[in-house]
DNA sequence: TAGATTGTTAATCGATTAACAATC
DNA sequence: TAGATTGTTAATCGATTAACAATC
């Protein structure tokens, strides 16, 4: 274990632990490679490779224990650690998710929301304030935050991202469908659901033209 | 163009496009790939090669026409044909997708919302019915729907799948943080919000050991 | 024409997969 | 012990990057 790892092992870890949540306490006390790569569509190898990046708990004939491989996954992700964060824009994807209780499990905390517009402030969802913009660099920096998610319309969102940086957040979390630019130091991570859809539907179009042309069945 | 295209190619497209939309309309009529590669943050022979796929209209010297690219991209996404959908789960993350207008603009349209708590239903959401999920087989062959957004719990996602595949959906868009089964025919999209806050986390764990660590800030 | 920029062919890099030795 | 399963080293595959010819 403790090699490097790689950005799409990194991205499969969360889904073993998913999955490995999903089985019943009392059922088989390890599982092998092979079974946790056919339930989540993985080649065994990969699982073996993956997992040997953050858990020496692999036995010969055995398997992975389930409790220590949880364990392990869960120690490397940090999910132990608690990230504070805050949330700007507070529409409809900014409310849902702070009212996302699974953030909890992941070690994210989102203590507060804030909004420009004056109307969704003073108000309260799922227990966290929604505050006025003009507070949000004063709390950042009382608090420490590192972390700033950004749900607010595309137009806004640089700006809003700006005063976020300029308030000593390490890391932004962009859910606002545009480019940001962010100084060197600073971690961005878009999410991209533009993206995710140009694949889906591409997908879709694609197997729907097969019936025009079955030459293209075996384009793979 | 007419080339194979990549996943990657592919979910980088949307992201030219967003960009090209931001640019002035009365602005320069063509833009470089080195100009769009330092905007989005890509190599400027990577822009080539993604634009290549999808368009011819580079011209040596000055570049490619913004008001053509654009088309080229969008004729290729697809974004002119629209593609019905249906979603189950009228939580806050269904409401907060059910009211996005933006999906218009990439050809998707939701016809309707479907939850199994009674008292969801009967509503209307940004002017989409929210219905019993009892009637979703029924509207989904009436209606030949094909894409099928799930945004119920985890719990439940499964089952609310195995429905949609039943009721001919050929492609499922899943929100919920659990993997799906489906046959081998039905296109899945699992949009994987604990992957991303993994990759997340784990930069900014990373950038701040290398203060208790100098050796580290030379691992890249 | 000369120079900028495209598109393509070849080289590099990194991730996945295969082969196989280690081990419980 | 024999057999199943792990972890690692080598081979393959695909995406990115570099080099360069084509062209406006």
């Amino acid at each position: 274990m403790a090699k490097e790892i790689s950005v799409q092992t990194l991205q499969r870890l969360p889904l073993y632990l998913q999955y490995l949540k999903t089985l019943p306490p009392k059922g088989e006390k390890s599982i092998s490679a092979r079974a946790l790569g056919e339930a989540l569509g993985f080649g065994e190898i990969q699982v073996r490779k993956d997992l040997a990046c953050v858990s020496d708990s692999g036995r010969p004939k055995t398997g992975y224990p389930a409790v220590e491989l949880t364990r392990d996954i869960e120690n490397f992700l940090g999910y132990d650690n608690v990230n504070d964060a805050v949330l700007v824009g507070a529409g409809r994807l900014g409310k849902a998710l702070l009212s996302y209780e699974g953030f909890r499990a992941y070690g994210l905390n989102i203590v507060a929301a804030f909004d420009s517009s004056p109307e969704k402030c003073g108000g309260d969802e799922s227990g966290k304030k929604i505050l006025p913009f003009s507070k949000l660099q004063n709390l950042c920096q009382r608090m420490k935050i590192e972390l700033g998610i950004i749900t607010v319309p595309a137009s806004e969102a640089q700006a809003v991202c700006d005063v976020l940086v300029g308030s000593g957040v390490k890391a932004i979390w962009n859910f606002a469908p545009t480019h940001l630019h962010v100084p060197e130091e600073v971690i961005l991570k878009n999410e991209n659901i533009a993206a995710s859809l140009a694949v889906l539907s591409k997908s879709l179009a694609k197997s729907e033209s097969q019936f025009l042309n079955p030459a293209a069945v075996n384009e793979r």
